[in-house]
DNA sequence: TTGAAGGCTGTTTTT
DNA sequence: CAGCCTTCAA
């Protein structure tokens, strides 16, 4: 059977990155650096290039491919599968060869984490913190040793994760974290010092791992020569897209599998370096070509297959302003006579109606909801707009913002199932107690330390004399307990279990217990999607369903919908018609990350990241007024807000100027604004909905 | 000791 | 405006 070539559809670099080490390059065994602009078919050359060995006899389960999110790493999955499909010849039937060890960082590092416990002092069955618990746990433990109530304010137990994470993220002393990141908590270094330190202990004692633990402790594995070539053994080739976004942990994690660099892809961009927040570092790119004992091949791609030719030009125009940068000069042969558009409306009201307009109209031109998109900064910048699609019936999916997992009923039934499984974690432990009516701190504190201090946590709970109030709820508590003990329990039937003593509880605390009822069914039916406790424990911490589903519950598969996001969601992704809300000072760059200039060129960089995401269309908007919010009674106290200090007036040329409502294009003292002041009939219909 | 009620603070982006 | 802490009644 003839098998169509899949190189032949790329250009001679993307070629020349795919076949890099194979065919006529083959005996190169230099690492590659693939640095590719927005739009570039980066994730496809990578695609082809994971097919491209397969082809050439590399085996899909010695492959690593690494991605910072999880978004990228589902789309890089999606992608190589269409391509090995159609590289091998596969018909739509057959199955593909699958990438076993595809993920993120943290997902990937949790696997050989549990693979390799034993040997490197890790109980087996430790269970993952998320944000929250990660969060509460210090939280708790600050209030242990006496913090909680200095006389002068000590950083809130979230800023305490911020600065803990980023010391081991970035493996900064304390000191310059403080001084750089945080300079307001600089009087407290010593006292956090010891709070982390007994943070730490805290973890180990409960057999608990948070998100960092699970890079911290893999860069560890991997400084320890005989574990790390025991596991770089493994895998002949690992590629890691979105590298500019990887922190010096990742780096060193990578180093230590592949030390000469063969067999190791990396492709970047750093004009979309967007999480230095997290301890991402430009470094890790600069020192790339030069970190392993061969120094590495480097291909530039720069021709862009998404953008139209304006909209393109208009954001290499904001990314030319960017102090420094691997110089790239995307370009693109997609003509079209319509440039970007800068549009002006009053206020963020009107800006939701106008988006709202517009997408209609497009859709009404042949454009589906689901190609187009309004993108963000921060995720409550949608609450108008959300308002807005709602009132008009537009179904919408939201991307970022808040998550599934952080609702309080969710988490409950997570800590349910988690206490079962590692009965040393006190943080799932004191959320489970406290559900049973006359339980409070108090007494969820001591059944801890009786279960934390008997030889069988299991047998202490089964004993624990309960205060007589709360007697008859706790009965049934440890029955429940009983039963999910029971080595006979099959995988969904502790969710079954943990769902039926749920329910009634949920009954009693939420007031909105029919809503919430829908979001516990929906996590009962993903479970039965993961083959034991553990894994849908750990995989739904490490990768949460991403979609805040609405009360209306996620829209149909095969339903029409609009895609609202985040800027730092969206990357990756791409859609015909983009529109960016509140193109605003104070927006974007957002007024918290106007400190230094690092910040700033960062906030730049995530307006052209949005920027790029549009194929055909570009809209920005720039809302005039903000109202300011907690005022009484419905004033109309507001600020004025300026176009964002990224289009400089000197790129006015790149961008079509649209002012609306069209009446407010020349406000003067003298000409009563055309548009009415308040909307009679809207407040009449308002009064009965 | 629990659990409800009232006052104060801080407010982004992701694993 | 929500989440956190303190206060207070039962």
């Amino acid at each position: 059977m003839h098998v169509p070539d899949p190189l032949e559809s790329l250009n001679p670099q993307q070629r020349e990155a795919a076949t890099h080490g194979t065919g006529d390059s083959a005996g190169d065994t230099r690492p590659l650096l693939v640095i590719a602009g927005a739009g570039s078919g980066k994730t496809n050359t990578l695609a082809h290039r994971v097919a491209n060995l397969v082809r050439h006899g590399a085996d899909p389960q010695r492959m690593m491919l690494l991605t910072f999110s999880r978004r990228a790493a589902q789309e890089m999955e999606r992608r190589v599968g269409a391509v090995l499909q159609k590289a091998l010849g596969l018909a739509g039937t057959q199955a593909l060869p699958n990438l076993p060890w595809s993920g993120t960082f943290h997902g990937i590092g949790a696997r050989l984490l549990r693979e390799y416990a034993a040997r490197i002092g890790l109980e087996e069955n430790f269970t993952i913190h998320d944000r929250g618990d990660a969060e509460d746990l210090m939280g708790m433990v600050r209030h242990e040793i006496g913090l909680s109530d200095q006389k002068k304010r000590f950083p809130l137990k979230g800023t305490c994760l911020g600065i803990y994470s980023r010391v081991l993220n970035t493996r900064d002393p304390l000191g310059l974290v403080l001084q750089s990141v945080y300079p307001w908590c600089t009087q407290w270094e010593d006292e956090l010092k010891k709070l982390f330190g007994a943070y730490v202990e805290a973890k180990q004692q409960q057999n608990v791992l948070d998100y960092d633990d699970l890079l911290g402790f893999w860069a560890d594995m991997m400084a320890e020569t005989t574990l790390a070539q025991e596991i770089g053994a493994r895998f002949d080739h690992v590629l890691v897209d979105e590298y500019q976004d990887t922190n010096r942990l990742q780096a060193e994690i990578l180093l230590g599998l592949k030390p000469d660099g063969r067999g190791v892809t990396v492709v970047v961009d750093d004009a979309q370096s967007i999480y230095s927040f997290r301890g991402a570092t430009v470094r890790n790119i600069l020192d790339f070509p030069h970190r392993f004992t061969q120094p590495a091949r480097i291909v530039t791609l720069e021709r862009n297959y998404r953008s139209t030719q304006p909209i393109l030009q208009a954001s290499n125009a904001v990314i030319a302003a960017a102090r420094e940068r691997h110089a790239k000069d995307l370009f693109t042969d997609k003509a079209s006579s319509q440039r970007a558009q800068l549009v002006l409306v009053p206020d963020e009201a009107q800006q939701a109606r106008w988006v709202a307009d517009q997408v209609l109209r497009q859709r009404e031109a042949g454009a589906p909801l689901k190609s187009q998109a309004v993108l963000f900064r921060a995720s409550h910048h949608s609450a108008p707009l959300e308002l807005e699609l709602a009132r008009r019936n537009i179904p919408f999916v939201k991307f970022g913002g808040l998550k599934f997992l952080e609702a309080s009923h969710i988490k409950d039934l997570m800590a349910v199932l988690r206490f079962a499984q590692n009965p040393r974690g006190r943080m799932a432990g004191f959320r489970v107690a406290q559900l049973v009516p006359g339980v409070g701190a108090a007494t969820a504190t001591r059944l801890l330390d009786a279960m934390g201090e008997a030889g069988d946590p299991h047998a202490a709970l089964q004993s624990f004399e309960p205060p007589a109030a709360a007697q008859e709820g706790w009965s049934e508590l440890a029955s429940l307990y009983a039963k999910l003990n029971d080595a006979e329990l099959a995988w969904p039937a502790d969710m079954e279990l943990a769902k039926s003593w749920y329910l009634p509880v949920l009954e009693r605390l939420h007031d909105d217990a029919q809503v919430r009822k829908l979001d516990v069914e929906q996590l009962a039916r993903l479970a039965a999607g993961y083959g034991s406790r553990e894994r849908f424990l750990t995989e739904l911490t490490l990768d949460p369903p991403e979609v805040t589903s609405d009360q209306s519950g996620p829209p149909l598969r095969d339903e029409d919908y609009l895609i609202l996001s985040t800027i730092h969601s969206a990357k990756g992704q791409e859609w015909k018609a983009v529109h960016v809300l509140n193109v605003v000072d104070g927006c974007i760059p957002s007024d918290m990350a106007t400190g230094t200039t690092e910040e700033l060129e960062e906030e730049r960089r995530l307006l052209y990241v949005a920027m790029t995401r549009a194929k055909e269309q570009l809209h920005l908007l720039v809302p005039q007024r903000f109202y300011v919010s907690q005022q009484s009674g419905g004033g109309d106290r507001h600020v004025y807000a300026g176009r964002s200090r990224f289009i400089a007036e000197g790129m006015a040329k790149h961008f079509e100027q649209v002012v609306w409502p069209e009446a407010a294009a020349a406000p003067s003292a003298t000409v009563k604004p055309a548009s009415p002041v308040m909307q009679v009939r809207d407040r009449a219909r308002a009064a009965w909905r």
